[in-house]
DNA sequence: CTCAATAGTTGATGATGTCAACTATTGATT
DNA sequence: AATCAATAGTTGACATCATCAACTATTGAG
């Protein structure tokens, strides 16, 4: 018993492939901002004024809590997050933006968010059908 | 003059978001198969039958040549990928997938494609729509 | 109070990625 | 034909990314 039909199946081939064309992207645009993409999915989850606990980023990023704390190192030396304790369990340690940090991670959200010229080329009508079709993807 | 509509950028935004969810699946999908991400990228960039220049795998994935060489040597080692000699340019090294690595990719693409169960939550003429945008952005 | 579970760090190791320097080949200019 | 800049790929040095195992500190259940 298959779970999706076919037109299912390509819509998801074709994100895949959007996927891998966008990273092959990230680096460059990181690099631009003196981050490494790893760095860029950090900063990207940290919301400014809504600290996160590290154990959550690495549950997020699927990935070591060492690596973690490497990411962050680097990170904090650079003055762009920080760490504070938890008032509730001293265990964690929640991560903040600092000004600076928010600033960047601003800036690299803008850099991304620019949309390449072949969005241009769907009608407004198009567009906003992505949207809601995307959003009820992601939700 | 203006290039994207408020539209476009939230279309936009909506494929970053859906770009950084997905690059967290990626490491573990590839973990079942015992390679890395960017050896998934690789594997997926060799066509069957179709063996491509080291250089444009660099260029396709935006990284140093050198780096390129690291990440085939390790594939090469394992016999998935073969560098072959090109007969008009004798610098260049062509990469074609050996018949373990055409197994190997088949499966990746394989598993990468099975959609998530959120597409499923789309009618299927939604779905048709989404192939129908997403093509002429890949194009 | 004890003790298993949890959050995060540390150290060892391998993979990824960059850069600079190198070899071999190519192709254009003289 | 001889030269020489440009190109394809490799090598070595180095930083970052990522995992694992072992560790510390804290929590919470019994």
């Amino acid at each position: 018993m298959k779970h999706s039909g076919p037109d299912a199946c390509d819509a998801w081939q074709l994100l895949v492939q959007f996927f891998f064309a966008q990273r092959a992207h990230l680096p460059l645009l990181a690099a631009e901002l003196e981050l490494s993409p790893a760095q860029c999915h950090v900063l990207h989850l940290i919301e400014p004024g809504r600290p996160i606990p590290m154990g959550r980023l690495a549950e997020t990023l699927a990935c070591d809590a060492s690596n973690v704390t490497g990411l962050v190192d680097r990170l904090e030396s650079r003055g762009l997050v920080c760490r504070r304790p938890s008032a509730a369990d001293r265990r964690v340690k929640a991560l903040a933006l600092t000004p600076k940090g928010a600033r960047l991670r601003a800036l690299l959200l803008d850099r991304m968010t620019v949309p390449p010229v072949t969005l241009g080329r769907l009608s407004v009508q198009e567009q906003r059908r992505l949207v809601q079709i995307l959003a009820r993807l992601l939700e």
